[in-house]
DNA sequence: CGCGTTTGACCGGCGC
DNA sequence: GCGCCGGTCAAACGCG
């Protein structure tokens, strides 16, 4: 029961650091990256906040298990200190080619690539048991039901019916290997203010969504990120349908996140791009003998890409994990 | 009676 | 140009 407790105040305090921040720090750029570093970051410290087992358990031993737990959040503040002095040399680094060295051809790269992200109409797919009966905390109404080819499955089709006119579009449909997995793919963005429930949602699918797009600027075809940190609890793939349709990120939750405290320093690369080959990132441990046209990132890579579209990001990311590191220890007194 | 769901028709994009 | 397929529309239907 404590444990659930424990969730509970976390879970504000995820809220918290997507709101606050968002309002304290003026996010006016790409505001769904910099909410979901917070609230995956803090997923860090709610992994490292399992309850005691058994509630019976004498007070004595909760409060060593607490204070052993209290000490690991310590170190995982280390570790993310550390992180942050080395995406900051990698900023810099990055920064000063940027300035110095930015050729005529990588400027027409950098701007096709804004170009694409721009134009690219993605869509966020979510897979899910059923049973876990996730919800988004929006209202949807159901405005069409098909049998698409290759599932014997009928997707449903909502639209939000929040607000006026939302162009918000979601799909839900069971997978045709394992039917107790539902598949339920989002397109658009509100034009309205989401509740808690649907905010923490949107928050990590449009986070997953950039950190993609941010990512993927060697190839618009096939990318795989290794990424144990800001999707602990779940892993992604991303791909285009087709050459010319849109890119869908699928954040796959019927997956164990193992590890989830371990930071990749070294990334492995292959090549050999295929136009339909998957773009992924995968919970920690790294399988690197995937697909042969992956291409694998260590988190400081991505988040020294993302750091680059939006150098504000840093004072954020480091606002951030302040915060939560501090509200987790501070969730961790009141229960000493 | 109002609102949401169901379901067949329709439309547009894409590949051959 | 034709057919396939995914997505959307809208009338019919059901439920509270």
């Amino acid at each position: 029961m404590e444990g659930k407790v424990a969730l509970k105040k976390l879970l504000e305090v995820q809220e918290k650091a997507c709101v606050s921040n968002t309002d304290a720090l003026n996010w006016t750029q790409e505001p769904s990256i910099r909410n979901t570093l917070g609230y995956t970051l803090l997923s860090l410290s709610l992994n490292n906040l399992e309850p005691p087992q058994s509630h019976e358990q004498q007070p004595l031993n909760q409060l060593a298990l607490l204070q052993i737990e209290l000490e690991e959040l310590k170190k995982e503040n280390q570790n993310l200190r550390s992180m942050f002095n080395e995406i900051t040399e990698h900023y810099a680094a990055l920064q000063s080619k940027m300035n110095n060295q930015v050729t005529p051809q990588e400027a027409k790269i950098i701007e096709d690539q804004a170009f694409e992200a721009s134009c690219k109409k993605a869509r966020v797919s979510v897979r899910a048991r059923s049973e876990l009966s996730l919800g988004d905390g929006c209202q949807w109404r159901k405005y069409g039901q098909k049998i698409s080819k290759g599932n014997p499955c009928p997707r449903a089709y909502y639209r939000c019916n929040m607000g006026t006119a939302c162009p918000v579009r979601k799909q839900v449909q069971r997978c045709a290997e394992d039917e107790s997995v539902v598949i339920t793919t989002y397109e658009g963005n509100h034009n309205h203010s989401l509740p808690p429930a649907a905010r923490s949602m949107a928050c990590t699918t449009s986070a997953a969504l950039t950190m993609f797009l941010s990512g993927s600027t060697t190839s618009s075809h096939g990318t795989t990120f290794s990424n144990s940190d800001l999707f602990s609890s779940l892993s992604a793939s991303t791909h285009y349908p087709s050459a010319s349709s849109c890119p869908t990120v699928t954040l796959d939750l019927t997956q164990p996140s193992k590890d989830y405290l371990k930071f990749p320093s070294a990334s492995a690369i292959s090549s050999n791009h295929s136009q339909t080959a998957p773009l992924s990132l995968h919970a920690y441990p790294q399988q690197s003998e995937g697909l042969p046209s992956e291409k694998n990132f260590p988190l400081v890579d991505v988040l020294s890409a993302a750091i680059t579209r939006d150098p504000s990001l840093k004072a954020v990311l480091e606002a951030t994990v302040s915060s939560i590191i501090g509200d987790a220890q501070n969730i961790l007194s009141e229960h000493q």
